[in-house]
DNA sequence: AACGCGGGGCA
DNA sequence: TGCCCAGCGTT
């Protein structure tokens, strides 16, 4: 491998460092197409001035007559008066950027408008409870966001209510991490400072050419750097969401619309695709080989105790370990198998948990039915669930003999309807609920 | 630096 | 089915 200098040069934002002379300026004009640009070339990678001033009034001008019109946009646009009116934005800003991680525009639209509604400002949510803000969340995934947005609501008041403004004192709130510092401290309070998310890393790959492996760390911090070269001092919050904007809608993973993207002037793989019709703008970012997806199996007890009347059955809920997978969510009993299982080693496996963790006795059984399998895809688990229906009377009961080992509570089915559950345990139920009405309809006829 | 952490939409 | 999304904290 060869060894090169070290560029000891740090990310500055917000400023433009002076070119460099080197022996192998990248950002001359090429005169036939090159295959890109490894992790070594781009540590002396810069985005020279005048192409820093084209991509910035291109990019603007372009957002200024195409941006999406989003519920958080509507609260940051127009500049803020007073703290008070800055801090509201922070906030808005806060909570659409953590929603936005990992997950799609689309689907966070009707999360955060329902989201503000019930808690409109930093001080209302530190009021909130964690059981509460899981019912907002469920649906959303990765968990924990949601828990670090109540401690961090929790940080701030405690700290005097005032939204942290810059990227160092941001950085400190619980959940917010570079990205997201960035994000609210450009957008909601001006300071020049770049972000980088998945969009920005595939934008600037295309625009260098940047055939480096996109996960490396040395990458990433090259291209905070290059996204900190080119962040508009003026108007950071909106050439920041300008950049996400153009690799959400124009520069996309697999189809960008290149004829109407408005730097595409300026775009290495677009010129090299041109000259060579093997390349490809797709090429770029580089694809990093996945991770292969875990195969789980699960044994999921729908337990209902009967209490008389239907409608006063209850479902039992066991909450999960504060750490790992859907940490401290509550779900249905459940026992996880060491691969296939044929009915009888999951019930063995059911009634071993429920009489050593509950005192439920299988012996009190009203109805005991197979339901159906589902599978449920996690991005790094394959988990198949083996659903059952175990309906028990209630005065059968063992309390005496509980362990309590694990946290668990009995619900109505009015509550189990609204309760912040994962999406896997909603299907688990839904399909229980299913079962039930099929069968009752068989009855009736 | 590597890993764990959900869920959904789309080609 | 495979891909990937307005990332962060822990180890």
């Amino acid at each position: 491998m060869k060894k090169k200098p070290k560029n000891s040069t740090a990310a500055v934002a917000g400023t433009i460092t002076k070119p460099k002379k080197r022996t192998r300026n990248v950002c001359e004009p090429k005169p036939k197409p090159e295959p890109g640009f490894t992790t070594e070339d781009i540590e002396d990678f810069q985005f020279r001035e005048d192409e820093v001033g084209e991509i910035r009034a291109s990019l603007l001008k372009w957002y200024d007559v195409n941006k999406r019109d989003l519920p958080w946009r509507r609260i940051n646009d127009g500049d803020a008066t007073d703290d008070g009116e800055r801090d509201r934005k922070a906030y808005a800003v806060w909570v659409s950027e953590i929603m936005l991680q990992q997950t799609r525009v689309q689907t966070v639209i009707n999360y955060f408008n329902r989201w503000m509604e019930k808690w409109p400002s930093v001080h209302h949510l530190a009021q909130a409870s964690i059981e509460e803000v899981n019912e907002m969340w469920a649906g959303l995934g990765y968990y924990r966001r949601a828990r670090f947005l109540l401690e961090g609501a929790k940080m701030i008041v405690e700290e005097g209510g005032r939204f942290p403004k810059s990227v160092n004192d941001l950085r400190k709130v619980r959940g917010i991490g570079e990205y997201t510092a960035g994000a609210i401290a450009s957008i909601a309070f001006n300071e020049a400072v770049p972000v980088v998310d998945g969009n920005v890393v595939r934008v600037i790959a295309r625009l260098k050419t940047i055939s480096a492996n996109p996960k490396d760390t040395a990458t990433v911090k090259n291209i905070w750097r290059l996204a900190g070269q080119l962040v508009d001092v003026h108007r950071p919050g909106d050439f920041n969401q300008a950049l996400m904007e153009l690799g959400a809608t124009l520069c996309t993973p697999l189809s960008p619309s290149c004829s109407s993207c408005p730097v595409s002037a300026q775009c290495s793989a677009l010129s090299d695709s041109k000259h060579n019709p093997s390349m490809l703008v797709t090429d770029y970012p580089t694809k990093v080989a996945k991770v292969r997806q875990r195969h789980d199996f699960s044994a999921i007890s729908v337990v209902e105790i009967l209490e008389g009347e239907e409608d006063a059955s209850k479902f039992l809920l066991v909450k999960r370990p504060e750490e790992g997978l859907l940490a401290g969510l509550w779900e249905f009993p459940s026992v996880s198998m060491n691969g296939e299982a044929d009915v009888v080693t999951r019930r063995q496996a059911i009634d071993d948990f429920l009489k050593s963790s509950f005192g439920l006795s299988s012996s009190n059984v009203i109805e005991r039915e197979e339901v159906g399998e589902y599978v449920h895809i996690f991005t790094h688990i394959r988990l198949k669930m083996y659903i059952e229906l175990l309906v028990l009377r209630s005065r059968d009961v063992h309390r005496k003999e509980e362990k309590a080992v694990t946290s668990y509570k009995y619900v109505d089915t009015k509550t189990l309807a609204s309760m912040g559950l994962s999406t896997g345990v909603r299907k688990a139920y839904n399909m229980v609920q299913k079962f039930k009405q099929t069968r009752s309809n068989l009855i009736s006829r």
